[in-house]
DNA sequence: CCCCGCGTTGACTGACGAGTCAATCCAGTG
DNA sequence: CACTGGATTGACTCGTCAGTCAACGCGGGG
C-alpha cells in the first residue's frame, strides 16, 4: 500500500477511510452501510473489499492508526526531563483535545465505537488503550516519586481520573452538551489540569517530605 | 402491567428484562439476536413482543427505570443542608459505584450501550443524561457561592469532571483495567472525592474570599 | 499488437434476524 | 359448560446488508 497507486491517481484506500470517518461519524458504525462508505468516497462497493476485508476492519484501521499517534506523542511527553508534571499532563490534554478539535469526526468514532465500545470490539483493542493509561500512568509516578503528588492515590487510578475527565470534555463537545469554540477548547486544556492536578498536588501549605 | 399477571404467575415482563440485562451486558445490545433474550428469559420468542415494541424499547425501559433511581438519589443529596459539598460528592460517587457493585451487568449495560453511545440511541436520551449533571452541578455550585470551592472553575465543568472520572473507574471494572474488590470499590469512593475536590477546593493555606 | 495483472465496477447472493401473526392455552365469569 | 380475552407459542415473512464474483478498463512490457 502507499505507492502501489498509478502516478497521479488518488490514493482510494485513503479516500474510503476518510469517507468512512465521515460516514461513522454521521450515522453510527453500527447504523450505516457499507455502501454509504462507498457512495460517500464515490468509488464502487466492491473497491471496499479491495482494500479492507471487512468493516470492522476498517474501523480498525482508523483507530489504530490515530491511536498510535497518541501513544508515540504520550511516550515523548513522558520522556521529557526537567519539565513538571502538571506541565506534561497540560500537554497531554493539549494533545488530545487538540485531536479533537482538528478532526472532531474521528475523535467522535474512535471515542464512540472504539474507546467506549466494551463488547465485541473494543476488547481487540484494550491492550492499546491501556498503554494510553500507562503512560499517563507514567507521568503521574514520577511527580510522586518527587514529592509533588500525594502518595495515596495510585498513579493508575489518578490516569483513570484524568483521562476519563478529559474523554467526558470530549463526549460533552461530542453530543452538544457543551459549547464548542476556540476558547472552551482552550481553557478547557487549563481547566481540567487545574482541577485534577490541584486534588493530586499535595497541598500548599505543609508540603509532604520525600520518604526515602 | 405489574398487577396483571394471574396469581402465582411470575412476572414475564420483568423476567424478560432481566433476561435482557444478562444478554446484553455478555453480547453487547447489536451482537445480540432478540431470540437469545427469549431463550434466557425461558420464554417464546413472541411474548417479547407482547410486552415490548422493538429490541430498543427493552433497552430503553432499562435505562430510564435505573436512571430514574440515580436522578432521584442525586436530587435527594442536593437537597440536604448543612453538609459540606465534600460529602455530598461522597454519598454521589458512592451511590454510582454501589449501582455498579450490585448490578454491575445492568450498569455495563447503560455505560457501554447508552451513556457512551452518541449515535442513535444515546441521543434520545440526553436530556436525561444532562440532567444527571445538572444535579452534580448544583452541589458544586453550592460550594463555590460558599466560597469553598475556587471560582474559576465552571460548575458544570467540575460536574463533567467528576461524573466522567466516576464512568471511567466504572468503565476500568468492566474493562477488567481495574481489580474488582470490596477494598477497591469502597476505596475508590474516597479517591475519586479527594482527587476531585482536592483540585476544586480552595487551597488551604490562603482561604479565598467570598466576593461580592 | 497482444497479453498480463492490478484497479475498479456493481449486480447478485446468502444469511441473518427483527418483527408478524394465526393458533393455542387457560383463568375467570355467568 | 360455553364464552371471552389476555397470555403464550414459534413458524414464517420479508427487508436488509455484508461480502462475493465475473467482467471490464487500462497502463505497461515484451
Amino acid at each position: 500500500m502507499g505507492a502501489s497507486q498509478r502516478s497521479g491517481a488518488v490514493d482510494k484506500r485513503r479516500l474510503i477511510l476518510d469517507a468512512a470517518i465521515t460516514v461513522f461519524a454521521r450515522q453510527g458504525f453500527h447504523h450505516c452501510r457499507v455502501s454509504d462508505v462507498a457512495d460517500e468516497a464515490g468509488v464502487a462497493y466492491g473497491l471496499v473489499y479491495h482494500y479492507f476485508d471487512s468493516k470492522e476492519e476498517i474501523l480498525n484501521e482508523l483507530f489504530l492508526e490515530r491511536w498510535q499517534i497518541m501513544l508515540d506523542a504520550i511516550a515523548e511527553i513522558d520522556r521529557l526531563g526537567e519539565v513538571p508534571a502538571r506541565d506534561k499532563l497540560y500537554m497531554v490534554a493539549s494533545f488530545i483535545i487538540d485531536s479533537y478539535r482538528h478532526q472532531p469526526d474521528l475523535m467522535k468514532v474512535i471515542i464512540v465505537e472504539v474507546t467506549r465500545a466494551a463488547n465485541s470490539f473494543g476488547r481487540i483493542h484494550l491492550e492499546k488503550i491501556r498503554e494510553a493509561y500507562a503512560g499517563i500512568a507514567e507521568i503521574v509516578e514520577s511527580a510522586r516519586r518527587e514529592g509533588v503528588f500525594k502518595p495515596d492515590i495510585s498513579a493508575e487510578f489518578a490516569a483513570m481520573c484524568f483521562y476519563g475527565a478529559i474523554e467526558q470534555l470530549l463526549s460533552g463537545w461530542i453530543f452538544d452538551l457543551l459549547p464548542q469554540t476556540e476558547e472552551q477548547y482552550e481553557g478547557a486544556k487549563g481547566l481540567v489540569v487545574d482541577a485534577i492536578c490541584g486534588g493530586l498536588e499535595v497541598s500548599k501549605s505543609g508540603a509532604q517530605p520525600v520518604s526515602g
